[in-house]
DNA sequence: GCCGTTTTCGGCCCGACTGTTTTCAGTCG
């Protein structure tokens, strides 16, 4: 699929214009590569069967962009973008993913210093180059700096949520082979870590050289490191490694178990075994150097005491112990965490109201595709002025048109695609946490929402004390009932804004808030450890996608995994629960 | 460069924050 690639060329494309401090067209190109990004059929595929046309009715794609898609399309290469990159030649892409850090200042420091790329830019920090410069000094300096350490504690790793349709895709082919028997991933990715640093799978198979030559010609593959008859190992595209194994039959159940990690996980379960007088390896479970178990998972982890447990769970986090617990039938054993088909509905995702992509209605479609009994409008509100935020009349406006979309979906003569689930969209709204503490609703229209989420969009650098008490004091307004991404991380790029969480997490014990889970790949916000102790202390959570488009939708494993990670239960997130039961808990 | 119940030109991308300023430029959401 080539619509990632066009993506990217027209994000930079837009950063170069920016540079140029050309108007309006930066905001073109974004549009579009925004719309590529997120569209579902092919754009080769659209250019095949209508040709320029066809490719015009993709929002944000005129005429210009059109041909720019047709010329890489044809060629492999857009002469706008090569020319714009050779009178400018620095890695765009690369410099602006450090905090602080945007175009201006790029052309800036390429001007004066010759910086291409993060390496030069560090450079010349750390040499004091930078200081003195017209516009930068010593503080500009350190940001740089400490944006380009931030970069690097996340080098190497990848976002789950880029990296698991990948992985799906070629396991996927993998399974078309009649040579494979078993199949399975491994490592971070089957434990569903927030990042991956890179992936395992593991085959059984007859004929191992057969599957490793289909392996290291798949499409998509751009260097081959190894190649044998028991490990395999490529780079794909995307910049991430896989390593393929092929174990014994025999040896599946422990070979996983052994791969699947983590490695405190694994030290943990070796030194159980020890204590029984057994070996564990990744080859199987012996005693007296006679095999016992390893031809399947759940075998292992009986042959050494202990029962199977879901892979989100082994972190030696204490689900050891738990399991040890539950074998000897004693109380707080592993917990029941909730399961990927738990779901009833998601409570936080933007339509075109606030410049989303979808209308409410195509939203309420994706979610009932998606089996959920109801879906929550929750656009953004007035104070965030970029993303069209809604005041208090449109609001209410909003209100009317989803009641008559309800009306519209819940008439027996509806054309639906799934017949048997009745189906609701709730009204919400994603309002803001303003410096003090106050919401940028007023109450009244709060009041006529069926719940309201509140959010920090601004001022992420408080002082501790200060951010802390203005996230309490917006739990305290009666018409709140969610907080969403309640810590503020953006992965591999800002941290948690400064705050007291354990003060918060009490203050949403003492007010009844909900603390959101967010699904976006760059969120996972709880993140596992927070949803821990959230769960220990008995506050509700809620998953949500916050879906800007009807495919964000799908995002939801992303955060039901990390909830799992978290040994959240069905009965710790709200949204498991039925339409009428949930809407009684926001009445409450 | 895109778009159209303002329809072939003229809008679109606003406001807060930060670090640099002495009234502003760049970045971010």
């Amino acid at each position: 699929m080539k619509n990632q690639e066009l993506a990217k060329i027209f994000y930079e494309i837009a950063d170069f214009l920016e540079m140029e401090e050309i108007a309006f067209k930066p905001y073109a190109y974004q549009k579009a590569a925004i719309s590529l990004d997120t569209l579902e059929e092919d754009a080769a595929e659209i250019y095949k069967k209508g040709g320029l046309k066809a490719l015009e009715k993709i929002p944000g794609v005129g005429k210009s962009i059109a041909e720019k898609i047709e010329e890489y399309l044809k060629t492999g290469k857009i002469k706008h973008y090569q020319d714009l990159k050779k009178k400018m030649p620095v890695q765009i892409e690369e410099l602006t993913a450090i905090e602080g850090v945007g175009p201006k200042t790029v052309k800036a420091l390429y001007k004066s210093l010759k910086i291409k790329n993060i390496e030069d830019l560090e450079k010349a920090a750390r040499v004091h180059k930078i200081r003195g410069l017209p516009g930068f000094q010593e503080k500009t300096e350190k940001n740089i700096l400490q944006g380009i350490a931030f970069l690097k504690r996340s080098k190497g790793r990848f976002l789950l949520g880029e990296i698991l349709p990948q992985v799906k895709e070629i396991l996927g082919q993998l399974k078309t082979l009649k040579e494979v028997e078993q199949i399975s991933v491994a490592g971070s990715v089957r434990r569903m870590k927030e990042t991956i640093g890179d992936v395992d799978i593991l085959i059984v198979s007859k004929k191992p050289d057969k599957v490793m030559d289909f392996f290291v010609s798949m499409p998509g593959i751009i260097k081959v490191w190894a190649k044998g008859p028991t490990r395999s190992s490529i780079r794909v595209e995307q910049g991430f490694d896989i390593d393929l194994r092929v174990v014994a039959k025999k040896s599946y159940g422990s070979a996983l178990q052994y791969f699947t990690g983590s490695k405190e996980h694994n030290i943990a379960t070796r030194r159980l075994a020890i204590e029984k007088g057994l070996k564990l390896n990744e080859y199987g479970v012996f005693k007296n150097k006679k095999m016992i178990a390893g031809w399947r998972e759940p075998g292992v982890y009986r042959a050494i005491g202990l029962v199977w447990m879901p892979p989100e769970l082994r972190e030696n986090q204490g689900e050891i112990e738990a399991a040890l617990r539950q074998v000897q039938g004693k109380l707080n054993g592993l917990p029941k965490i909730i399961g990927y088909q738990d779901i009833k509905g998601d409570l936080h995702c933007h339509s075109d109201w606030d410049g989303g992509n979808n209308s409410i209605e195509k939203m309420a479609e994706a979610a009932q595709q998606m089996d959920y009994e109801y879906l929550g409008i929750t656009d953004h509100t007035k104070f965030l002025r970029i993303e069209q935020g809604l005041d208090e009349r449109q609001l209410a406006q909003q209100r009317k048109e989803i009641e008559k979309i309800n009306a519209k979906i819940q008439n027996p003569n509806y054309s639906k695609s799934n017949p048997k689930s009745k189906f609701q969209i709730l009204q919400g709204c994603e309002a803001n946490i303003l410096n003090d503490g106050s919401i940028d609703i007023k109450d009244e229209a709060l009041k006529k929402l069926d719940y309201a989420i509140a959010g920090i969009h601004s001022s992420f650098k408080m002082p501790k004390a200060k951010m802390t008490e203005r996230i309490i004091k917006a739990m305290k307004n009666p018409y709140i009932k969610i907080i969403s991404h309640p810590t503020g991380r953006i992965l591999k790029k800002r941290d948690e804004y400064q705050c007291d969480f354990e003060k918060i997490l009490r203050a949403a014990k003492t007010f009844g808030i909900v603390l959101e889970i967010n699904s976006q790949p760059r969120r996972l916000d709880l993140n596992d450890q927070n949803i821990r102790r959230a769960k220990e202390m008995g506050i509700k959570m809620v998953i949500n996608t916050d879906a800007h488009h009807t495919s964000h939708l799908r995002f939801m494993d992303l955060g039901i995994a990390q909830a799992r990670r978290g040994w959240a239960e069905k009965k710790d997130i709200i949204n498991t629960q039925p339409l009428d039961r949930l809407l009684k808990n926001f009445k409450k």
